[in-house]
DNA sequence: CTCTGATGATAAAACGTTACACCTTGCGCA
DNA sequence: TGCGCAAGGTGTAACGTTTTATCATCAGAG
């Protein structure tokens, strides 16, 4: 593999001036001077080794973003979205399957602090941040996606999430509007900041009704390998066939995401209850699959798009220091409700 | 950010002994020296800088993984097997989007070249991959996921694909033998192997029973950014609501994967047909969501794990040289048709 | 006593860049 | 004539590791 010095030498000029031309900084050599090592650049199929040029520089033009499950398309879409907001800013994306375990995360984290990777978007929303807070003193910029803005936090140094109780609420009264009063619950492991604010959201919206949850229509299903979704669908699928021959029966339920409510859909089926007749559902996130199922489905709406611009902007802000001064930023977003044909109005 | 001369001095021993310590060639020092060293190490929140290791062994322990889009689970089912299958290397895996793209995947792979990774997985399956040749010569070691075996081709050096063409057949034989005579092909642009090879074995296992395809019922869907599958599903519907408008009318679809075959679900009810009583209906992938469906999707199983490990070892294999001489290795996996109940007997 | 061979540790030269400081020219101008 | 300055270059010390060769020290063998 030919290096700067090779190029150099067969230009017949010093390193410098190839570092100058690699580096498009023109006006240091004269036009012919250039073409002239781009000619030898291009025959030699010179190609600068950025490991050196990080070394060098420090800055390395990368992020990492950890995600619970890519089994979910939803963190499909969001890693498609954050890795076109980098690439605005010319940074690439080191994506990772952490299935929510806490200690692959931090696994994961290292290994990128250790390959200068300086900060990191993290995708699950633990309840507390306290395993990273050693990462963080060690210099590791950490962002929060998905995880609301809430009282200083050290560790994380900035944050965009839609505003997870405004949309359990949204849910709520949708549900409650529509005539329902038995409404479900339906999750994983109910230990992350955005699922407890989901249900949060459901709660208040009954108690401003009047009304309180029923704790046997909170369904949490339990799961593997850390508390991941890897496998969404099927819990919805026997939750709801759980929740339908239990002693109190829902009329309606609320997934705490779309594909838990897909996993409903079918496990409503699976007990000839027709959805929406038998069964409102509404999910969370809006995949681009809802609009899809049969019925579309109703669900709460997450602007990914400006989200992960946001997300990116101030994590790399942090990074380069532009904006140290200003300290965290921690942005919420208004989720919006989108009424399919999934939720229908109760008879009496 | 302490470095290891830093450590070295506190623990005042030399800056090779800490290196040995943090490589653990353990019988190269003394217990105490050992333990002395990793005090230090802890109290400074030393982390070596694997940057400047890089540099000096010149491997990275990377590799890169392009895929068409995330969009659709099944690649991000792909992107989590290579990356568990990596991880038992001790490899990071990066991931990146080109949509079927082209230019997108050249930039990348050049991107991850200059970053000095020496191999990537390319998940799409182009018709021809000489827009690789120039990274190859580069030394950039290239595998092709998804892609069959085929006469010599120096740009690829390993390869691992499931039988597309036997696929296709699966999916023929099955639906010739419940009755149907007029089978559609639905998908995106084919363009690529994959898509040409199923495609080519719906024809075989059609000539095999004395028929012909009818051009009319194959459907191909433009596209907007390269001929990505991001709107499978959305593409799916549409082209299922044409068929079964247009002046031949299909009994059975076989999609090009499973997310057309969703997509095909929802088409079909749009107006009015059931699945699979008046229409039957294969995919291909067997995500996971094809279980949750209903009705249940047959489809072709890919085993994701086992080829994950197949291509992931093939290359690691040849970017340490450990197998160069063995030469390229291309294998070929054996599909199988899972029956569920999107398909049903044609009635006369 | 000297010689041999471990054992435990060290110094210094890379790895491929970048960037700072420093040279040459040639030219315009007082 | 001498000076300053711009344009076009160059030399070289880093960046933070790994690794090779080298060096003490000490135990036991001859």
């Amino acid at each position: 593999m030919a290096g700067i010095r090779d190029v150099a030498k067969a230009a017949g000029v010093s390193v410098s001036t190839v570092s100058n031309v690699i580096n498009s900084r023109d006006q240091k050599m004269s036009a012919e001077t250039r073409q002239r090592v781009l000619d030898v650049i291009e025959t030699l199929k010179y190609t600068p080794n950025s490991v050196a040029r990080q070394l060098k520089t420090g800055l390395n033009r990368t992020i990492g973003l950890i995600v619970p499950s890519v089994a979910n398309p939803f963190w499909g879409a969001v890693s498609l979205h954050i890795e076109r907001a980098a690439m605005k800013y010319d940074h690439k994306v080191l994506v990772c399957n952490a299935e929510r375990d806490p200690a692959l995360e931090t696994n994961y984290a290292l290994s990128l602090l250790r390959s200068s990777v300086r900060g990191v978007i993290l995708g699950s929303s633990p309840i507390t941040f306290d395993h990273f807070r050693d990462l963080a003193e060690r210099g590791l910029k950490i962002a929060a996606f998905d995880r609301q803005a809430q009282g200083a936090d050290e560790v994380i140094s900035c944050s965009v999430s839609v505003d997870q109780e405004l949309g359990g609420q949204l849910a709520g009264q949708h549900l409650l509007g529509l005539g329902h009063r038995q409404i479900a619950f339906v999750s994983g492991p109910i230990r992350t900041s955005s699922r407890l604010g989901r249900l949060g959201g459901l709660r208040s919206a009954l108690k401003r009704a009047g009304l309180e949850v029923d704790q046997r229509l909170i369904w949490q299903g339990a799961n593997v390998r850390g508390f991941g979704d890897a496998e969404g669908a099927e819990l919805g699928r026997v939750a709801v066939r759980e929740l339908l021959s239990g002693e109190v029966r829902p009329t309606a339920v609320f997934a705490v995401n779309d594909m838990y409510a897909l996993g409903a859909y079918a496990g409503a089926r699976d007990l000839g209850y027709r959805v929406p007749e038998d069964l409102s559902i509404v999910g969370f996130d809006n995949i681009a699959l809802s609009a899809i199922m049969q019925p579309a489905l109703t669900t709460i709406e997450q602007p990914l798009e400006v989200m992960a611009e946001i997300i990116v902007a101030a994590l790399i802000g942090q990074i380069e220091g532009s904006n140290q001064d200003e300290g965290p930023s921690h942005v919420d977003i208004k989720p919006e409700l989108i009424v399919r044909a999934s939720t229908a109005r109760l008879y009496a």
